[in-house]
Formats: C-alpha cells, structure tokens, sequence
DNA sequence: CGCTTTCGCGAAAGCGTTTCCGTAAAAATA
DNA sequence: TATTTTTACGGAAACGCTTTCGCGAAAGCG
C-alpha cells in the first residue's frame, strides 16, 4: 500500500521545489553537493522511482523497443532474443515482445498498433507470409514516423533500413567445399524454408559452388509439411546416391537424421548431413547434429546495439546499413572427422 | 515525417475542443452522433494514435503486463509465452519480456526496475536459484506496491498470491499406474530439475503411487550436468533392470533415449520413456517420445486472463488463488500401444 | 569598494490525455 | 409563457516529470 513517492513529495519533505529535486537526482551541476545527497539519500529512504509514463511523455522517448517475431517456439529466434535482451536491460531499455506467428497481417498491426509513440523503435524479422507477397508498406509507416527500425535475419531486400544479417549464401558455399573436400559427390539440399529469403539464399550459395564444380551433383528435398517432406526424403535417400545432406534448418535436419535411421543408413559413415542452426533439437540428436552456427544470441546483441546507436545519433548519417555476421561449422557426430 | 496529430490539432482543425474530441473518439453520450462521426473521420484520416505516455500518466495504468521467465529457448516457456502473448494482444495489452536466466538477482532486479508504475502486473515463474534458495521478499515489493501478481509452473508455495499449475504430482502417480498396466516392475526416474518445485512434485507424485505398490520398484538418476547423468543412466541401463523411465523434463527424456540408442536398447519393447514437456525435441525425436503435455499454451492463456480479471475486479476479493490444470498423456513412439 | 561573474535554487510552462464541472441553448414540462 | 430538464459542448485542472529562464546572494575581480 505504499503509496510511491513524486517529485513533489520529496520536494515537500525537504523543502525544496520539484525543480531542485529532479535536478539533483540527475546529478545537475547546478545542484550543490549538500544537497544532492539529502535529496538522494531521501528519495533512497521512501524508495522513490521515476513514474515512466511522465518521463516519456515529457521526453518523447519510451525506452521500449518493440521485438516483432516470426516464432518464440524456436531456438534460433529464442537466442536472439535473448542477445537483445540482454543488451536492453543494461542500457536501461525494455523490450515488449511481438509474435507475428509468420502471419502477415498480425505482423502490420502490431506495426500499427506500436507506431503511436508507445516505442522508439523496431526489432524485426519479417514473417514468412511477408516475405512470400514481397510486401513491405507496412514497414514505412515507422519510417514516417521517424521510429527506428532494424530488421535482422529475415530481411526485405527493396527495404531501405538497418540490416543485420549472417552471410547465408557464402556459407552454403563453404558447406560444399566442406563435404567436397571429405569426398562428397552427391549433395542432397533439404529444407522447409524455401519461402524464406535465407533459405534462398543458402540454396543460391550452394548451386552457385556446385555449378562450378564439374564432378559435383545436387538433389533437392524442399518441402515445407513434414510427411510429404519424410516421403520425398525416403526415395532420395534409397536411390543409395546421396553423399552427404545440407539442411537448410533445423527441422528438416533432423527430420533427415531420422530418416537415415529409418532406413538403417549409418551416419555419417555412409551419409553425412549439415544442418543450419545450431539448435537445442541438433545437440541432443543421436548422433549430434553437426551444425551452422549462426551465433544468435550475437546477432540479437548486434542488433540491438545497431538500434541503439540509431537513437542516440538521431541525426548522424549512417554509412553501413547492412551488417553480415560470419558463421561458422560446428562439426560435430554427422560429419566424419 | 508525419508529424502525429494530437487531440489538440484535430480540435483546432474541426473548431472544437480537445475535451469534446476526446469524448468523441471515447464515444461518450454527451457528444452528439454528428460531432461524433466528423471527429472519428478527421481522427482516420489524419492517422490519430492516442499518446500512450499521457494516457498512462492520466489514467495511472499502462496496460502493460512484464512477464519474468526463467529462460526463452525452452520449449515450455516459450509456448507458454505464445498463450500470454496471444490473449494480451487480444485485449490490448502489451507484454514486456524479462529474462531471469534462472537468476536470484536478476529477478530481483527485473521485479525492482519495473515496479515503479512501468507495467500493471507481473506474469512470473521463479528462476531456478529463487527456489533453491527459498527466497522471496523482492516479490513483497510487487504486492505492496498494488501491482498484480500471477506465478505459474514454478510458484512459491509461501507466497500469497495467485497461482496457474499443472497437476505435477498427481500426472507423476498417473505416469505410474499407466506403466503398470503394460507390466513394467521397474521404473526409473530421470530428471535434471530436481531442484525445482515441479521436479520434486513430479517425483513425490510417483514415490507416492510406487509406494502403495509393493510390485513396483523405483530407480532415480537426478543429475543436472548433461555427461554426469549420462554416465549414471548408463549404468542403470547396464544393469539391465529397468523397464520404463520416467523423465521429469525434456531435456533429461531425450538423454535417456539418446543413451538406450547408444546401447542398442530398443525402445519401446525392452524399455518405455515418458518424459515431461511437449517440446518440438520430443516431437521430432526418432522415434518420438511419449510426452506429458502441460498445455503451455493454454496455461498461458489462462494466466494471462487471471491477472486481466485481478485488474478489472480490483477490489472484488478473489476465491479460488490456485488454478491446477491437468495435463495428459501424448502416447507416442516410446511407450507400446 | 563597486562591478561582474558564478552559484544554487525556484517558478512555471508544457508534454497529451482524461474528466469534473459549468453553462448556454434546446427541449420538455407545467 | 415560465420553469425545469436535457443536450452538447468548452474550460480547466491534473497526472509526474523536465527544462528554460530568472533572480538573489555569494564569490571573484580590479
């Protein structure tokens, strides 16, 4: 029931006015030394919290900055978030959270509905119905609004915004020197992310490596529902050709772990398999997963600190506006050594 | 650039007051219907957002709820924050995420940072070390400050406030009878969260059953480090006893079947695994593990309408603080039909 | 000692809403 | 027609904070 403390009541108790007492807290140079401590130390005693919503009112900054997700049920997503998080609370920020479920809908009215001053920015990756229709209009309305926004991961190429992403295509590239190197001829790319612009553009790094490699063959699995994904995968893996298994996310990694051990394929003695993500699920596979590590919670870090650095330099003109993190393989029991 | 228009401008461009225009928009009785539909027009049209900050300052609430997890890549919480989230937006609420990292003080200093009018409640479920340590004053800061308080899943049995579980203890007695039924004399529990409140129910709930069963013979491997329980799960499955594990969480269930795959153990006709949590590691597991499923998502929503109803009924005194729901069994691969 | 500068503080405005209260004009009632 | 009630709106204060401005007193200066 303690009523909490204002300005006003401190000033009261001390006999000074709110004026004093709010420069005081803030460490004013025209507050003498004396009487900052009386007002710092009281304001300690009665437990005294700035009210937020009057600050933000009075400031026209809320310190929140609002996270649009595809998922939350999704380590990838879940480490980033984590990075974010982590980075907010100690720059003093709050973070509330947007869950777009890959709709494109939900995701423009959580746009609309936080674009009226109740956020300074936005933290998105776009859902994957937005990036199937390729429409992106939504995103302005915080652009107009001259609120900050950083997609990361899940990017609109024809956006003019902050980006930050992991280099997709040049590590598909890598993954194919990766199994060449160990004698890998036939290459099977799985995945259920066809839709996503990281999912084409892993695809694009691979083709791009295997079309210059003569001796080199590439098999697709792409499927988005799990059964048709399991069946498609079955014939792949009994035609006996496929060498190795590039798994463009989690889900379809493991889905062809599992496949090769229903079909009593030794991994990876016989079959070799590389998953992006570097996922809960992949650790404890049996075998482990060898993975794509994307350094998530990083680039939940990286983004933050990008948004950040938007706020404080309101004006400054920014000269990257694209960030590329690097992967690397974490190799581990479905690649040989 | 779009300037946000104030109630003020909208006033000024219709020649009316700001009080008018704001009843207007609130559609008040005192506003005729003619005035009524000139301002909403203007107020579309001109893109009208009410000012959060000033809306919160003036009605002293923010419709913002902080929800405190132990973690965010888990499963679990991460389902149960989807029903949360779900209802809050449905009801115009936002959520502000939290991270404990199953973390005494980070918690501490969570509940401290916004308990000062930034959030109208807190949706928690107490970090790892809070239990361990049985502490919970800082949570006092909450009640006596008039914010609303839920828990769920990991409570605090001392603290007196509102609370959404499962039936831990009595799905662990269930678990039980079920693997009698199919013959099994043998069971052992698995678990990594022994020093969790949900971990030590589970457990009590099965001790209880296997108790009144004189037939019935009980094996614990309760470790929390990943290659400690496995060297003891080793061993007990060595000792070629065991007919059925009981794990108390996802991560201890898919250890236990990793280690029966290691040594050539089939599952389910020599052994049986049920494991807690309805995770997508469960789900996508080979071959897939039967599973308690806690409804995460349910309980979210369920959490999220108890606090809802804790702030419209303010004073309205609450009957029934602890909600139980019951969760059910997901028969899959690991146990037999 | 007279002047300027610095120091320490207070007054007040304003951020955008909401709401209580007041009040003309219109409508209803007598 | 005279009075009361209703209708429809405006004025103004308040929410708690920040910040500009002003000003008296002390300190520094020549």
């Amino acid at each position: 029931m303690n009523q909490k403390p204002t300005l006003k009541v401190l000033a009261e108790k001390l006999q000074l006015s709110t004026s004093t007492v709010s420069k005081a807290l803030k460490d004013s140079a025209e507050i003498s030394v004396y009487t900052k401590t009386r007002v710092k130390e009281l304001a300690k005693l009665m437990g005294y919290r700035p009210n937020t919503a009057a600050a933000s009112l009075r400031n026209r900054e809320t310190r929140t900055i609002a996270v649009v997700l595809p998922e939350i049920v999704n380590d990838f997503f879940g480490q980033v978030l984590m990075g974010i998080e982590e980075e907010a609370s100690q720059h003093n920020y709050k973070i509330v959270i947007c869950i777009s479920n890959e709709s494109y809908i939900k995701e423009r009215d959580y746009i609309e509905m936080f674009s009226n001053g109740a956020v300074d920015g936005f933290i998105i990756a776009a859902s994957m119905e937005t990036q199937e229709l390729n429409q992106y209009e939504h995103y302005n309305e915080i652009l107009n609004s001259n609120l900050k926004l950083v997609m990361f991961d899940r990017v609109i190429d024809d956006l003019d915004c902050d980006k930050i992403i992991v280099d997709d295509a040049a590590s598909g590239s890598r993954l194919v020197d990766f199994l060449k190197k160990k004698g890998d001829r036939s290459i099977c790319v799985a995945s259920t992310i066809s839709k996503l612009s990281v999912g084409q553009l892993r695809e694009q790094g691979i083709r791009l490596k295997v079309d210059n490699c003569p001796d080199l063959m590439l098999e697709y699995v792409l499927e988005d529902e799990d059964d048709v994904f399991m069946k498609k995968m079955e014939e792949t893996l009994n035609s006996k050709k496929t060498d190795a298994i590039i798994a463009l996310d989690q889900r379809s990694g493991i889905m062809a772990l599992n496949k090769a051990k229903e079909l009593n394929i030794k991994v990876p003695e016989e079959l070799q398999i590389i998953c992006y993500s570097n996922s809960t699920m992949a650790k404890y596979s049996y075998p482990q997963l060898t993975v794509v590590d994307q350094h998530s919670k990083e680039l939940g870090k990286k983004t933050f600190t990008r948004i950040l650095n938007l706020m404080k330099n309101k004006d400054e003109v920014q000269v990257t506006r694209i960030h590329t993190l690097k992967t690397t393989l974490l190799e581990r029991g479905t690649t040989r050594k």
